[in-house]
DNA sequence: GGCTAAGATGTTGTTCAACAATCCTCAAGG
DNA sequence: CCTTGAGGATTGTTGAACAACATCTTAGCC
C-alpha cells in the first residue's frame, strides 16, 4: 500500500529536467490546472520512478530479478501496471527484459561502457562544436556546473562530484539546443551510473578529471573551440580506459 | 483474429537488422532452437511489428488516435496487450502517449524535423570521423548504399532510392561501431520516415542529393575525412532547411 | 445571445482472477 | 555422465469489472 496517499512521492529530479534556472514560481497558472495537467504522472510512471531510485541507490543491485508478484505485493500495484512501469525502465536500458524469464537489473559491462562513452563523444563534441552559437543561457549551465563540481570536492563530498561531473557534462551536450539529445544523454548517463555500481569505492575517481572539465570550460569560454574539441576527446578516452581496466581487473 | 496462426507474419526487416552481409544460412544450429530462441517475439512485439507497418504505409495517418478497444478487436488481442505494444511504439517516437487521452500517431512538426537533423548530424559525423579505423565491411556498406541508390535512380524507382538514401545515412553512423548508435540512428529515421509523410510527393526529392551522396561517399573512401565531413554537414543542412520549408509552406 | 454549471457518455487507468505457455530444478533412468 | 520427464514456479495473455478522467450535451441563469 506504497501508493494510497497522492503526496507520497517526495522524489524528483530525474529525467527531463531541461531547465538551467529555476521557473518564476508560477505566474498566471489557473488555480485548477485539472484538465490537461502536464505534470500528472500515472501510477506505471511513479512506480518506475521508485524503482528508478531502487536501481540508482543499489537497493536493487545489478543482475537482481524483479520478480512481478513480489514487487506487486510490495508496492501495492497489480502486475498489469507494474510491468507498464518496466516497459519504461526498459526503455531507459536500466533493466533487460528477457521473453518468459522476466526483467532483471542490467549489469552492463567494459562492452557497454565502451559503447557508452562513443555515443557520450559524438553527443557532447556536437555540443562544443555548436558552443558558439549557443544561447547564453546553456553556455552559463556548463560554467556554473564545473564551480559546483570544484565545491563539492572542496568540501571533500565525492557524490556531490560525481554528480556534477555528469551534469557537466550533460550540460555540454545541451549546447545543442536539442531535445532529443538532451534526452539521449540522460539515459546514457543514467544507465553510466548504473555501470559504476559494478565498481570498487569511486572515491576520488573524478578528482583527477576536475581540472580538466575546467580546461575545457576556459577553452569553450575563450571560443576556442577546436581546442576544447581535442581535450574533451582525450578525457573522454582516458575515462573509458580507466573505468573498463578498472571492470577488467575486478571482474576477470 | 489476427494472431492464432503463428506463423502469420511475414513482415520483417524492420529495426535492428545491424548486419552487412546474409548470414551463413544457419551453419551449426540445433534443429531445436526452443529454449532460449532468440527470434522468438511475444504478442506484444509482433502486434507493435504490424501498427509499425500500418503507421509507416500512411493506413494509420498522424495524428490518428489508436483505440484501444477498436484496434484491440481488429487485432484480436486483448486491452493489455495492446498496450503493451504501445510502449513498444512509444519508445520509437512513432506514437504519444497522453495521460487520460489514449496515444495518437504522432505527427512530427517543423521543430522536430529540425532536432531530428540535429542529432543525425551529430551521429553521422562521428561515424565519418571513424571511418579511418572502421572495419572494412561496415566501410562497404556505405559503398553498396550509394551504388543502390544510383541503381534505383537509374530505374526510376524513388521509392527505393528514398530507402537507399536513408540506408546509406545509416551506414555513415554505423562506422562508429556502436550498438547504442545504431539504434538511435534507426528510431531518428523511422521517426523521419514518419514526418515525410505529411509532405506533398517526395518525388524526386532525394534526387538531387544523389550526387552528393556519391561524393561524400568518394572522399571516405579516398582517406579524405575531412572533406568528407564538410560535405556531410552542408549536405545536412541544405535537407534540413528544404525539408522544413517546404512544411512550413504547405501547413501554415 | 452568450456564459457557467451540471449531467451524460465514452475512453482510458487500474485491478483482479484465471488460464496457457514457458522456463527451471531435480530426480529417475539409460 | 548425459539425457529425459515430471513438477513447481514465473511469466504471457485474456476477459471482465470498476474508478478516474476528458469531452460533449444540456439546462439554467445573467
Amino acid at each position: 500500500m506504497l501508493f494510497n496517499n497522492p503526496q507520497g512521492f517526495s522524489r524528483g529530479l530525474h529525467h527531463f529536467h531541461h531547465r538551467t534556472a529555476p521557473l518564476p514560481a508560477q505566474e498566471h497558472t489557473p488555480v485548477t490546472l485539472s484538465p490537461g495537467d502536464v505534470m500528472a504522472r500515472s501510477t506505471a510512471q511513479r512506480v518506475s520512478t521508485v524503482l528508478r531510485d531502487r536501481i540508482e541507490g543499489g537497493v536493487l543491485p545489478p543482475g537482481t530479478q524483479l520478480s512481478e508478484e513480489a514487487l506487486g505485493q510490495d508496492l501495492g500495484v497489480s502486475r498489469n501496471t507494474l510491468r507498464e512501469a518496466f516497459r519504461l525502465l526498459v526503455h531507459d536500458n536500466l533493466v533487460e527484459h528477457q521473453l518468459n524469464r522476466g526483467v532483471f537489473v542490467r549489469s552492463p559491462g567494459p562492452a557497454d561502457v565502451a559503447d557508452i562513452y562513443r555515443l557520450r563523444a559524438a553527443l557532447e563534441l556536437a555540443g562544443v562544436r555548436a558552443a558558439d552559437e549557443a544561447p547564453r543561457a546553456l553556455r552559463e549551465a556548463v560554467t556554473t556546473a564545473v564551480a559546483e563540481a570544484e565545491w563539492a570536492a572542496d568540501d571533500g563530498d565525492w557524490p556531490a562530484v560525481a554528480t556534477a561531473d555528469l551534469r557537466f557534462h550533460r550540460a555540454l551536450a545541451a549546447l545543442s539546443g536539442s531535445p532529443r539529445i538532451d534526452a539521449t544523454m540522460d539515459r546514457l548517463l543514467a544507465e553510466l551510473r548504473l555501470a559504476f555500481h559494478a565498481m570498487p569505492s569511486p572515491r576520488g575517481f573524478h578528482q583527477p578529471f576536475l581540472i580538466r572539465n575546467r580546461t575545457i570550460e576556459r577553452f569553450l569560454a575563450d571560443g576556442r573551440t577546436d581546442r576544447a574539441e581535442a581535450e574533451l576527446t582525450a578525457y573522454l578516452d582516458d575515462a573509458r580506459q580507466l573505468i573498463v581496466d578498472t571492470m577488467l581487473e575486478n571482474r576477470p
